[in-house]
This record gives C-alpha cells, structure tokens and sequence, in this order.
DNA sequence: GTTCCGCATGAATCGATAG
DNA sequence: ACTATCGATTCATGCGGAA
C-alpha cells in the first residue's frame, strides 16, 4: 500500500514556498485571505494593495505546479465605499502578465449565504473559483465528477422515436444537432461551471469557511491518487485533511500558529482512524 | 389612468443615444452582443476591440441616466484560445475610469444551459448581472422582489444538486429543517445576488435568449410605475414588452430591421390587450 | 379541462481538415 | 505558420398536440 505524505508546514507562504520544488504540485487549491480580512495574520492587506502583495506569491505558485496542473483560487471582492473592489479583477489581468492561463471561472453558489439586510445590495450568495493554467493541456478527470440526470430523462427517455435513433441537426444552422439515442442507459451527465454547495456550518474557528465538498470536488476532477496538493493558505487544514482521505499528498502552509495546531491535531488523527500509513511532517513546533 | 409610453427606434444606439435627455432614465438594463455574435448586425466585435466598441456607448448611458439611477449590464466573456477573454473585466475597469461606480456583480444561473462536452472545461451555466451607477445612492424597492417562502423553499431544494442530497441525505435533510424552523411565521424572504431562470427557448427568432424573469426582476426592485426604462440593445423587445406590461415607460433601440419589426409588432398587440392608452413612436418603418 | 408526452431549441467549444 | 470552415458532442425546458 502506497503511503499518503501530508506534509504541514508552520510560516509565511512568501517565505516557504521558496523551499518547493518546481514543477511538483499537480494541484493548487486555496482561499487567500480576502483583502481587510484576517488582519491578524498577514496584516489585513489593503485592498489597494491587494494584488502587489499576491503577485509575488502567485509567481512562486506558478514556478511549483506542475505544466499539466491547475491553480483554483477560490476568492471574492470586498465592498469599499459602496463599490466592489477592483482588486480580483486587476489580479486576473496581473496573473495573466505572469505568465498564467485564465482557463475558466466557476462560480461557488453559496446555498446557505450569510444572512443579513442592506438598503442597496441583496446577501452576497456566490464566490469566484478562478481556474488558471500553465498551458493549455492539463490533467482532467471529468467523469469523476458526474451527476445524476435530471428527472426530465425517465419519461423522455422511456420510448425513443424515430428521430430519436438517428442524428437529427438543429434546423436554426448552428450546426448543433442531437442523437437522443446515445443518451439511452445513462444515468449520469456532467457537471456545470455552477457549483451548488453549501458552506460549512461548524465553526472551526477559520475565518474562512471552506466546505469540505470544495476541494474535494477539485481533487478528484483535477488530480489521481498519489499526485500532490497545495494549499499556501491552508487555515484549519480542510484541503489537507480531504486530500489525505482521498490518498493525494498534500502540503499545507499556514502562518498563524493557532489554525496550524488545530489543522496538525486533526490530521493526525484522521491517518490514525485511516489505518494507513501517514508522514506527517512539521516544522518547529508552535506554542 | 396614466398612459404609458413605449418608444421604439430602429437604429444605431451609438447614433440615436444621442437625442435622448440627459439624465432622463430611471433603469437601463441590456444585453449588448457579446464579442463575435451577431456579427450581421453590429459587425461582430472582435474581443480585443469590444471595450473600445463599448465606451463611447457607455458614455451616453451615463449622460441619460438619472442621478438616483441604475444600469444593469447582462455579459458574459468567450472563450478565446482556451481561456476566458479578459473584455468583460477590462470594460468594468474602463467603465470605472468613465465616472460609473460598480456597485455589484450579480449571477444568472442559466439552469437549462446549452449542452456539450469538452476535454477541457464543463458547460457554461452562467452570466454576468453587472450593476453599475452614477452615485452611491440610488432607487431600489427590494420589498418587491421578495420571494415567497414555499417558491424559495422548492427553488432551493431543485438547486440542490444531486450528489450532496444522495451522498449524505441526513445532512442536508437536518439542516434544511432546522432553516425551515427559522422561517415559521415569516412569509416572505429576501433574494440573494444570484438568480435562477431558464433562458427561453421558444422561437423568438432573436439569438438571444434573454428571459422575461429577468428584465421584470430588475424593473420591480429598480423602478416605480411611470418611470423610463432603456434598452439600447432592445432586440426582439422582451424589456420593453415587459415594461409595457408593468406600466413603465420605455425606450428601446435596435439596429436590426427584422427584429425592430417583430418587437413593434409584439408591444403593439400587447398594447390593446392591455386596454390602456399605450402610445407606440417609432421612426421610418422597415421593409 | 387536466395531465401526459414528444420534440425542437439554444450568446458553446474543441479538434481536425482545408485554404 | 496562420486563418477559415466544419463536424462532433450534449441536456433542460416550454410548447403544443394527444390522451
């Protein structure tokens, strides 16, 4: 049995990243504190020089992944003075001088958004999965992430006519055309760039509160078991703790000594539960 | 009984943008074409020129929209080499140069979205609400958009996807009872920032398909009855049908013969329907 | 009149082939 | 090498006709 290596490790991710190997990380998934938030871990960057402070990191991101990896920056916009900031946006086109591919954003519909009422804007129910690239051929796995039909296909499917069996082409010349046919004893089609999760309710004292379904979903469509997850920003340790269950290896770096115990402690535990044989290495201890 | 007003003009709105009044509009909403559609009509924006398409067109909405006004941007970016093109987000930050504050992105979950398979990427089930403004203060009535709490209840439960409610039915099942706890005795819900409407799909003859959910959504939470509603990109007229319908008044401009026809035709057999003094202008007819 | 069921339709994207 | 055209793939919806 192969051994899963988590690997923890206590710092600033702009310092620590330095140490990783190029080229060794199939998989990128991360929440970076949002600009103002956090402020007693990085600082509370200011959302003016939000993308100043990321780029450095994100260069490093873009030196460690792999050609054929993916980067998901899971990330979202302050209000300032009314406004949603510009900063997300002038990072995409930053990351893009960098040398990255914005291959797709995928949006995370927040079912259980945060209550609340403001005069001029509705609660804020969504968040931007940015996904970039190093080229445009990378690792995907999409039939792992498959969903069940929708319940339009029992009847339709039920009887087939004679349309039904052959290719029949959209009238409209969009060139589009279906075969109803191929679709007879299928259960399952693929996913949508929405994805309908709902954040996690226990309170792990994380300010960001990533649902295990995130990175999970991530790790299957994007790496296979033995590949190698990144998390520079890792929190309470919910990408590592997932990847470890899922057999990836994984690194997670966090600089505040609180969330890198907790996420530590429980993932200690898990490859203990997991009967499988774990590494887990740190760095210095933290008090 | 007020009449309302619905004015149509068949022409270039980058020309006939010019007649209106300054600071005469209470709600713009439109759905310009998206870069290399429509490519018999406004010539087929190629991405890299779309924002320098857009901004003298942008400046004119500024100029006829009312101080406490709102201009609803329906977009979406393409995919251009493999990667999202970066038009959409350079417009928001041109747009901001120009003296509009953004003041919120909202999402419109397309729920039938068009089919497809890639190697590389899922289907697009998306678009982006953009919201700009003139100043921080502006009108909205967001008591008239909230949801029923039976509607919100179903929508949210057929938004659940498939997987979360097989993989772990307990969890969602607990935690959506304990939400329903919360709601007894209030009737009414506010929505959040993203929406869930199935593109139209009857034939229309107009490629896009733009839903009467959505212009109606926006003319409720944005508008009063007898206000100026403008779509500069009318085509086949949903908004100005809708705002017909509503009792506002409005404005659309299309360039294209055929389907300024089709909306005159539509908002003018609505008219009579609705047995109220509906006054249609229009300029030099089509053949 | 209701419900049921068949079916065309859509702001799409990729890769291969042709000019 | 670079652009233009073409074929392949795919799923939820609302309409209209049938039961």
């Amino acid at each position: 049995m192969s051994g899963v290596v988590t690997k923890l490790i206590h710092g600033d991710c702009r310092e620590k990243l330095k140490a990783l190997e190029s080229n060794s990380i199939d998989l990128i998934i991360t929440s970076p504190p949002y600009a103002d938030s956090r402020s007693h871990s990085y600082g509370g960057i200011n959302p003016d020089d939000y993308v100043e402070w990321f780029l450095p990191i994100s260069a490093e991101l873009l030196r460690v992944l792999k050609p054929d990896g993916t980067f998901i920056l899971n990330i979202k916009e302050k209000v300032v003075d009314g406004e949603r900031h510009t900063y997300v946006i002038e990072l995409i086109l930053a990351m893009r001088q960098q040398g990255w591919l914005w291959t797709e954003e995928m949006i995370w519909h927040k079912k259980n958004c945060y209550p609340g009422k403001w005069p001029n804007r509705f609660r804020d129910a969504w968040e931007r999965l940015l996904q970039f690239n190093k080229n445009r051929k990378f690792k995907m796995f999409q039939e792992t992430v498959m969903v069940p039909m929708g319940d339009w296909a029992d009847k339709r499917l039920k009887n087939l006519s004679e349309t039904d069996k052959v290719r029949d082409p959209s009238k409209a010349g969009s060139g589009f055309g279906k075969k109803v046919a191929n679709w007879v004893g299928r259960d399952k089609v693929y996913p949508t760039n929405v994805l309908h999760m709902a954040t996690e309710t226990k309170n792990k004292n994380h300010s960001a509160v990533f649902p295990e379904d995130l990175p999970e979903w991530f790790i299957k469509l994007l790496t296979q078991e033995g590949d190698w997850v990144l998390d520079p920003f890792m929190g309470s340790g919910t990408t590592n703790r997932v990847a470890q269950r899922m057999g990836r290896n994984s690194i997670g770096i966090e600089i505040l000594g609180e969330y890198f115990n907790l996420a530590q402690q429980d993932i200690r535990a898990q490859g203990v539960r997991l009967f499988e044989p774990v590494e887990v290495y740190e760095s210095t201890p933290v008090e």
